[in-house]
RNA sequence: GGAAGAGUGGCAGAGCUGGUUGAAUGCACCGGUCUUGAAAACCGGCGUGCGUUAACGCGUACCGGGGGUUCGAAUCCCUCCUCUUCCGCCA
C-alpha cells in the first residue's frame, strides 16, 4: 500500500497518476480522507502519550513512596493514576479505530501508475512497445491446436484430468511430462545463470504472506483457500518468494537481492469462463518459473528493463514469435507501478497468448512487507519489488506445440534439446 | 497427536521472588587514539516503529503474537504460534 507520508507529501501528482486508472473525483477523495483520519490519529496520539508520560512519572514515585513507607502519599497518587486510565483506554480505543480505518482506506488504493503507463480502460488500449517484426509463421492447411495435438500424440490429456480432480486440471503424460520437466529445468538453469539464487519455496502461504505481496485482501476469490488450517494455494511463486524477506531489513550493499523459484500455481479463475477456457488457455493449476528481485529504489526501473531483455531472450530460445504490451492504466494490477506483459502467437489458434508479466512495484508490497534497507546515511527506507514471469509453462506448452508442429512431429527448440533427450516429439 | 522444557537486541547470553531494565556482559559492527601499515590494547558509539522538533533532543510503544491482573510487567495469569527433548504415528 501507498505510504500515508507520500499521499501527504506528493498528494496532487498521485492523484492525477490515479486518473489513468480510472479514478474519478469522489474515488480521489479517499486521499484526502486518509489524510484527515491521520491526522486525528496523530492528534489523538499526542494527548495519549502526554497522559501515558504522567501515569509513568507517578507510577515511579509511587515505588519511591512505598520504600520509603509513605504509604497515605502512595495511596493518594494511586488514585490519580486510576483516573488517568480511564482517559488512556478510551484513547486507545479510539486510535485503533481510527487506525483501522485508516488502513482500511488504503488499501483501497491502487499503485501510482508510473508516467510510462498509458491511458486506457483495459487491454484493447494496452500499448504494444515491441512488435514482432518478423513473419509470423505459416501453418499448413492441416495444423492442429494444441489440444487436438495433445490427443495425437498422447501427451496431453484434459478428460484424465477431469476425473481424477476436475476441469482445467490436464494431465501431461509420457513426451508431454518430459516436456514440461525440461521447460522447468531449462528456465531455471537460465536464470541460476543471470546470478539468480534458485528458491523451492512452500506451496501453501500463511495469510500474513498473502497480504504482505497484496493476494490478500483485492484477491481473496482468487486463490484456494484451506480452511481448515486457514492457508492459501499460492497463486504465483511471487508470493512466497517475496515473503522471504518480509520484515527484513537489509543492508544496501545486499542489494539487488535476485531469487528464482519454480512452483506450480493454482487459480480459481472465478467468473472467468469464457471463449479463452479451451486447452491450456487457462487452467486452474499451472507450472511456473518466477523471477523476483529487490532493489535500491534509484534503480529499479533499470531493473524492470533488463528483467524485461530478460525474458525476451528466453522466447528467443524457444524460438517462438513473441510482442511485449506496456499495459495501461485500466489493465494494470493494484499493486503495480508499471507492467510489461508478453504474448506469444500461437499459431494454430492464430491467437497471441500471455506467458508472461514483469512488473515493478516500487514500495507498494515492500511498504506491506515492511521490507527495508539501511541506506549509506544509516537511514532505513522501503526498498523496491519486482518480479516476472520467466515464464508461465502451460501457454508456452500450447505455443511450442501449435507453432513447431510438422507432419513428421513437433520439432523441439534446439535450446531444449538437450533438457528434453529427444529431438522430435511424435 | 500426547508429555516436559524453552522463546530477550545482528549473534551469544543475564535478568524472570514485579518498581531509574530498552534491557547487564561478551562477540560482531562503526568512529577515534596508538602503529610505518595491520593486529592487539584502550576510549566512544551502536535496535525498531510512531509522535514532536528547524535541529540537538524529548515523549511513547515494543523482551515470539494477542489478551488480562496491577499505581507499575521482560518479570504474574490466560490464549495462540514456534522451537527443543521424550513417546506415539508415518512418507
Amino acid at each position: 500500500m501507498l505510504e500515508i507520508s507520500r499521499i501527504r507529501s506528493e498528494k496532487d501528482v498521485i492523484k492525477e497518476s490515479l486518473k489513468k486508472r480510472g479514478w474519478n473525483k469522489d474515488k480521489l477523495s479517499i486521499l484526502d480522507k486518509i489524510i484527515e483520519s491521520d491526522d486525528i490519529r496523530k492528534s489523538i496520539q499526542i494527548a495519549n502519550d502526554d497522559l501515558l508520560s504522567q501515569r509513568n512519572q507517578l507510577s515511579k514515585q509511587i515505588g519511591e513512596l512505598f520504600k520509603s513507607g509513605k504509604t497515605e502519599e502512595a495511596n493518594n497518587a494511586k488514585k490519580k493514576v486510576e483516573s488517568l486510565k480511564t482517559d488512556i483506554s478510551k484513547n486507545e480505543d479510539d486510535m485503533s479505530s481510527v487506525k483501522k480505518e485508516i488502513e482500511d482506506l488504503l488499501l483501497t488504493v491502487p499503485n501510482v501508475p508510473n508516467a510510462l503507463v498509458p491511458e486506457g480502460q483495459d487491454e484493447s488500449d494496452n500499448l504494444v512497445s515491441k512488435e514482432w517484426d518478423q513473419d509470423l509463421p505459416q501453418l499448413a492447411e492441416d495444423a492442429l491446436p494444441h489440444w487436438e495435438l495433445g490427443k495425437k500424440y498422447n501427451i496431453l490429456d484434459f478428460e484424465l484430468g477431469v476425473k481424477i480432480t476436475g476441469a482445467g486440471f490436464p494431465v501431461f503424460r509420457n513426451k508431454g511430462a518430459r516436456l514440461q520437466r525440461a521447460l522447468i529445468n531449462f528456465f531455471l538453469d537460465e536464470a541460476y545463470n543471470q546470478g539468480y539464487e534458485e528458491v523451492a519455496v512452500p506451496l501453501l502461504v500463511n495469510a500474513d504472506s498473502a497480504k504482505g505481496t497484496g493476494n490478500l485482501p483485492d484477491k481473496e476469490g482468487q486463490m484456494y483457500h484451506v480452511t481448515k488450517d486457514d492457508l492459501y494455494l499460492i497463486p504465483t511463486a511471487e508470493v512466497p518468494v517475496t515473503n522471504i524477506h518480509r520484515n527484513d531489513l537489509v543492508k544496501e550493499d545486499q542489494l539487488p537481492i535476485k531469487l528464482t523459484g519454480y512452483t506450480p500455481c493454482f487459480r480459481r479463475e472465478a467468473g472467468s469462463y469464457g471463449a479463452d477456457v479451451k486447452g491450456l488457455n487457462r487452467v486452474h493449476q499451472f507450472d511456473k518459473i518466477e523471477i523476483v528481485q529487490i532493489t535500491h529504489p534509484d534503480k529499479s526501473y533499470e531493473t524492470l528493463d533488463t528483467m524485461v531483455a530478460y525474458v525476451e531472450t528466453l522466447l528467443s530460445k524457444l524460438e517462438l514469435p513473441y510482442r511485449i504490451l506496456r499495459l495501461c492504466g485500466g489493465d494494470l494490477t493494484f499493486a503495480s507501478a508499471l507492467t510489461y506483459d508478453f504474448e506469444v502467437y500461437s499459431a494454430a489458434q492464430k491467437k497471441w497468448l500471455e506467458v508472461s508479466s514483469v512488473s515493478n512495484f516500487e514500495t507498494y508490497q515492500s511498504n506491506r512487507l515492511k521490507l527495508r534497507f539501511k541506506d549509506s546515511q544509516g537511514k532505513n527506507r522501503l526498498a523496491h519489488t519486482l518480479n516476472g514471469s520467466a515464464l508461465a509453462l502451460a501457454r508456452i506448452i500450447a505455443a511450442l506445440l501449435e507453432n513447431h508442429q510438422t507432419q513428421d512431429g513437433i520439432v523441439i527448440p534446439e535450446a531444449l534439446r538437450k533438457y528434453t533427450g529427444f529431438e522430435i516429439l511424435n
